[in-house]
DNA sequence: TCCGTACTTGACACAGTGTCAATTGACACA
DNA sequence: TGTGTCAATTGACACTGTGTCAAGTACGGA
């Protein structure tokens, strides 16, 4: 019974290993059973389809990663401003460690609802992250007038996107510090007053 | 012998079609090609791959929709500012009419590399329209020391990337005219000192 | 009348996902 | 010793959409 667990947790380190390898491009159902030591079809007894382990798959390295405490410097900041370049810079760093498995969710939504829906999903969490960071801004009374919590809340969820992070950091050779600096100094900017 | 291009015309406004009823979605060829009075065949008869349509059909909406002239306003903006304000007004009112087809190329990216080969090139000529609009204030001695040329280009050109626009629009509801004027304003405040 | 061109029809290969049925091997319980 | 159950295996198959191939038709011009 605790056999049934385990091969799950093989699956998910097994699809983890090849999308992070392969920066979540052409990582069938087949080569993530195999590299599990698995048939195929012992796959589909875990997961009901591609887009549902794919979904598993960020939630375990989310887990793994220690996203809860990674989150705590942001949540903890004493002001607004505080609280954004720690967003920023969690967001900066979080990123390339889950890149592989957040592109292969991508991928997927083109031809996959279920995907899609997935992704959805994770992104109004890390929208909730950026409202999170606004409002703090907001409550120390330096949002700046231009902008109600809501819209100002859409802008830095937009710009963190991680399309954005993977134009930045891969097609404009950007690295990690340098998105996050900017990143930071572009919101400030933006945002605050 | 005309009716070689004719019929090649007549392909491309049927896919034109599609898209934007669709938005880009499972739009297949044989839709197209009996939305064109032709069988799916006939279709690979003038474009050698779904890619290459999809690409054919970018440009002949760009023709259509006289993306030169449009440009003009940008070009031939007096002052750095007048340029990128312009550039952004252009890109602003543009996207929505080639939304469909452009979406139809980002997602057939995830499987086929000729497709994203196709549309990096289309993101690059946009690139430089970003570029020009940076040089130009840079040129007026307006552009802010912490950004170069280069980086400067690489954001406001991630900025106004499709998928922002895509995010904004449809997921958080802005319309064209605030989409215009709130990127004009991030622009203004972020690249101008 | 013959030729070339544009197009049609229908069949097929190929990937990759997802489904189904029959079978095996291990372990537990009685 | 037999029975039930559970995880997993094997192999076949349906489905979707792209792209290929071969044979045939319809039409217009020299």
């Amino acid at each position: 019974m605790s056999s049934d667990v385990e091969t799950r947790t093989r699956i998910l380190e097994a699809a983890v290993r090849l999308l992070e390898a392969q920066r979540g491009r052409s990582v069938r159902m087949g080569d993530i059973a195999r590299a599990a030591g698995l048939s195929r079809q012992a796959v589909y007894l875990h997961f009901a389809s591609r887009a549902e382990l794919l979904a598993a798959t960020t939630l375990y390295v989310d887990k793994r990663l220690g996203l809860e405490q990674r989150l705590a410097p942001s949540r903890a900041a004493g002001s607004g401003t505080g609280r954004l370049d720690a967003y920023i810079e969690f967001w900066g760093n979080y990123l390339p460690e889950i890149y592989g498995v957040a592109r292969a969710l991508l991928d997927a939504q083109a031809n996959d609802a279920a995907a899609a829906a997935a992704w959805n999903e994770r992104m109004q969490a890390m929208r909730d992250g950026c409202r999170a960071a606004i409002a703090a801004l907001e409550s120390d009374g330096r949002l700046a007038k231009r902008w109600s919590t809501e819209e100002a809340t859409d802008f830095l969820w937009t710009m963190l996107s991680v399309r954005n992070w993977e134009q930045l950091t891969q097609a404009c050779g950007w690295s990690t510090g340098q998105y996050i600096r900017r990143m930071q100094a572009v919101a400030r900017r933006t945002f605050q007053e």
